[in-house]
DNA sequence: AAAGGACCCAACCGCTTCGTG
DNA sequence: TCACGAAGCGGTTGGGTCCTT
């Protein structure tokens, strides 16, 4: 038994829309709004079309200020920071660009910006690099050289630490390890400090290392990494759980993992990196939170708290950051 | 100039979320 | 609290256009 479908399909019209029914339906709108109701709305309007095309229509096309058109240097930015951060998450990435709609946004990663970061992770180069993404876009548009940056370093640490590039994937892939308990401790605890030591507890092993990121809060036993005001990075709006994001260096290595849930602190180990169990990883950012986190990226000179994971990566989006 | 492939993007589909009674 | 309908959302598709051979 299936879903009952919302309009009926013999007698609506597929495809591309004519401009005389954009005409009818910008008309109807400016005259009378949507009133609430999209379905009643193509009948009102004297169109045969399926309400939810009609809304698609007018949010996509004809409501005023859409932006069609190349993106800017910013709006890529602003794409690859908030992508990295909360993943296809496309329409709340398209709330920060004024004019830009979701399916636009959409259109123009999978089509355009995934590539030109595809090409990056080919030459070597992690997005995990301490300047951001969008920066290394630009390097590879704007350069001839096509010599990635040997090291990874970051203006907020003192000596650049080496990224040995290899492919990793999670979520599926065999060489992972089983999940296990993760137990943060903080062994000098200041508050968004820069240089506190971290102690981890990855099953068995415990390892001591540095947080790469700048800001990070121990709280309730969730340590919580992220932009310039923990509580709006890593804490939903109601404050009922704790998510956070962070890169550890332990020795040579570097850890990145996404999200500490209290209850159930579990991530997933590869050979050299962490990730959040995703079934219990949560990241729910409301609109403040992105405009802070977009702040903090854009603010916090070298500092990258960008590529990361979230409950939604695929295979094959993780793999792109590799 | 023509054919075939690659690319782009508007639109569709179906699942999830939200609001209401 | 539950059921239902509508809106919202993201993945996918298909047709048009551009590019290459």
């Amino acid at each position: 038994m299936g879903r009952a479908p919302c309009c009926d399909k013999d007698n609506v019209k597929k495809g591309p829309w004519s401009p005389e029914e954009d005409a009818k339906l910008k008309e109807y709108i400016e005259k009378y709004g949507t009133g609430g109701n999209w379905i009643a709305l193509p009948q009102k309007a004297g169109l045969r079309r399926c309400g939810k095309s009609c809304r698609l229509r007018w949010l996509n096309y004809l409501r005023p200020n859409i932006k069609h058109g190349e993106f800017s240097d910013e709006e890529d930015k602003i794409i690859c920071n908030l992508f990295a951060s909360i993943g296809s998450r496309w329409s709340i990435i398209a709330a920060q660009l004024p004019g830009r709609t979701d399916n636009d946004i959409k259109n123009y990663w999978n089509t355009k910006l995934k590539k030109k970061l595809s090409q990056y992770s080919m030459m070597g180069i992690s997005p995990h690099h301490s300047t951001t993404f969008s920066s290394l876009l630009h390097h590879q548009t704007s350069t001839s050289s096509s010599s990635p940056p040997s090291y990874r370093g970051s203006s907020n640490t003192s000596t650049p630490t080496y990224y040995t590039h290899q492919a990793r994937s999670f979520s599926t892939s065999a060489n992972l390890e089983p999940h296990v308990p993760f137990s943060p401790s903080l062994l000098s605890s200041t508050n968004t400090t820069t240089n506190a030591a971290l102690q981890l507890q990855v099953g068995q092993e415990s390892f001591v290392g540095q947080p790469i990121i700048q800001h990070y809060q121990a709280k309730d036993n969730i340590l919580m990494f992220g932009g310039t005001t923990t509580e709006a990075s890593c804490s939903s709006s109601d404050g009922s759980y704790g998510t956070g994001y962070g890169e550890v260096q332990l020795g040579l290595q570097n850890y990145f993992y996404n999200g500490v849930e209290e209850n159930n602190q579990k991530i997933m180990v590869s050979d050299n990196g962490l990730v959040l169990d995703h079934d219990q990883a949560t990241l729910d950012y409301g609109l403040e939170e992105i405009k802070q986190l977009i702040s903090s990226s854009t603010t916090t000179s070298g500092c990258c708290n960008n590529f990361l994971f979230d409950e939604n990566k695929t295979e094959e989006k993780v793999m792109m950051y590799y």
